[in-house]
DNA sequence: CATGAATGAGTCTTCATTCAT
DNA sequence: AATGAATGAAGACTCATTCAT
């Protein structure tokens, strides 16, 4: 692993470990073990290295959805998939997804808050196209798509933030059926 | 209006707009427009003022919910008019609605981490009884009550992250709708 | 007791047990159940404050030394008395005779600096004219009487120091017994 | 010279000069000729600092007296010569040797008070076994040597402080005459 | 490429002192 | 005579960033 990823990777653990503030470039530099120095010989500053950290961890779930959407799956199982995709990715990384959904948005750089506005958009808009795709089948309820993703996305979001950082350990199976059900078939009858 | 609430509420504005670790004691007490040191005769630290602002904001939508758990309404229509409530504050109170369910995520104090995640489970303890409540007269769907008012405030948080943070002004009504129908209906048909 | 007698006995007691920098002019209106704003109407500042429990504790000790200077014992038996009243003084009052004798001299106001050598003069200078007054009946051994007086007073200070501060209660008995040995008889056959 | 020595030496300066409390980080940085920053990159906090100036300070006091205690001298002149030493370092060092004996006493944090006592027990076990050497070969009064080792120091101190603080320089013979004379022959015939 | 010592602007916090009541 | 809310100057400490090696 060549000195680049090894502080990506250590950078990753440190701002998720203790959010972007609480976080030092020393602690970072420590955990890469390599000199401070070299942090800023690969990263020009401190929000930079934060935004690369940021923007790996969305293109890989944007990878994930896409596989989905372009997957053999009938639309309604799609939509399933994504939300049992998101709530394994949440357990397994749990506080990697706590700064990649709420840290960016408090008293964050406006620099970066634009560059991860913009991946969220993009991660809305592969759910909101397979939403579409969905509604021109009529298995998916004609809605407006856009507002559907955000609400789909912040929905998995509110329940994975409860259990991530509660005592208690989630029951994956449940969450995932409880979410699905409500998702897909609404709260009421 | 007293000192106490004169920083209060200057606090509440510039920890809204700055984000905790951004927001400086110096910024709250000129837009207080008192001395820094009145700052700590009246709070004993930066993070119990923080506290403070969250507690009220807190204690302020329970209220609301609550106002509408006891209401006349019937059970769903219950739930509709949460997710009306809580559009119409999110606007209202964009930059406040953000940290008081963002900020608190990451780097945060141990300490008011627990505080806020002890105020966000009252809320959601509100919606699940209400939830609970609609099951009984089998109105609402048979779910985890936990687990769907964590997805419902999750959900609505979400969505209006998007509009909150977003230069395109949200069409209140139409998001009102939406996100109504995606909750009370579900995607799917 | 006047609110003057009241602040001062508390200021005593807060000086002593956490020294002049360390006490805080809140602890002490808490400690004398006045207002800090009392404080200030009753003293000028809290050097003046500090002054004012210094020369009380002085006062007291050279009250003391002088009714020996002044008793009916022989010139010798004075001295040993002496020390002996040193001993028992520091015992009961080991905090306060910390700040009289030591915390003065480091980075203290030189007004107070002033005022506290004026007043260990004053102490020596009684015990100088009693070793004087000793030396003149032959009793005591002729040397420069300000030194040697100096010299007790310090030596006293330094077994004095060595157990109040330690955590082995001395036995009182035989440090009188060893310092009166040192001082009168000398550490040498 | 290195930088951390360049701190130590100048932090060694302005405490003496000052005393703890009233000397600042500020101060030392000026003096050293450093950046602030670069005192808490040699030295974790204030506290640390002068912890360490301290401890030099009585390690070469130690070193000292350990020379004169492996001596070819007597035990006997071993204990004049310690004094004379004493008198020869205060007032060659005399603002030091008011941080390092007295400044420690009154308010100072806990740890460093305790290294402190550590370092002057250090000091007085030196003398203590001097003297009990003494008294196996006869020429030292038999007497508890821990107490009578503190006496000494209390003495020596007691005495430079005097002058220390004192307008009038002190004749350094002359004190060291008499201090000697008092501390061996004892003021009594 | 990599280092790590040095920097200094920026923050929180403390506390003696003041003054209107 | 007494109060206590308000003040603001001052100080310890942090940490992203730089640069000579």
């Amino acid at each position: 692993m060549d000195t680049r990823d090894k502080i990506l990777s250590a950078a990753q653990e440190v701002f998720s470990q203790n959010g972007y503030y609480t976080a030092t470039m020393d602690m970072i530099a420590e955990k890469a073990e390599v000199a401070k120095g070299t942090l800023y010989y690969n990263f020009p500053s401190k929000v930079a290295l934060f935004t690369e950290v940021i923007k790996e961890g969305f293109r890989y779930i944007a990878q994930r959805l896409m596989d989905i959407a372009y997957s053999e799956y009938t639309p309604d199982r799609q939509v399933l998939k994504c939300i049992e995709f998101f709530v394994d990715y949440c357990i397994e990384n749990s506080s990697y997804v706590n700064i990649l959904f709420f840290e960016l948005s408090g008293g964050m750089d406006k620099e970066v808050r634009e560059v991860a506005d913009g991946l969220i958009a993009d991660l809305a808009g592969i759910i909101s196209n397979m939403l579409k795709e969905g509604m021109t089948y009529s298995v998916v309820r004609s809605m407006d798509a856009d507002i559907a993703s955000y609400t789909m996305l912040g929905a998995m979001q509110g329940v994975m933030g409860r259990y991530i950082r509660g005592k208690d350990k989630p029951d994956v199976k449940k969450v995932k059926e409880n979410i699905g059900k409500l998702l897909s078939k609404g709260l009421l009858y």
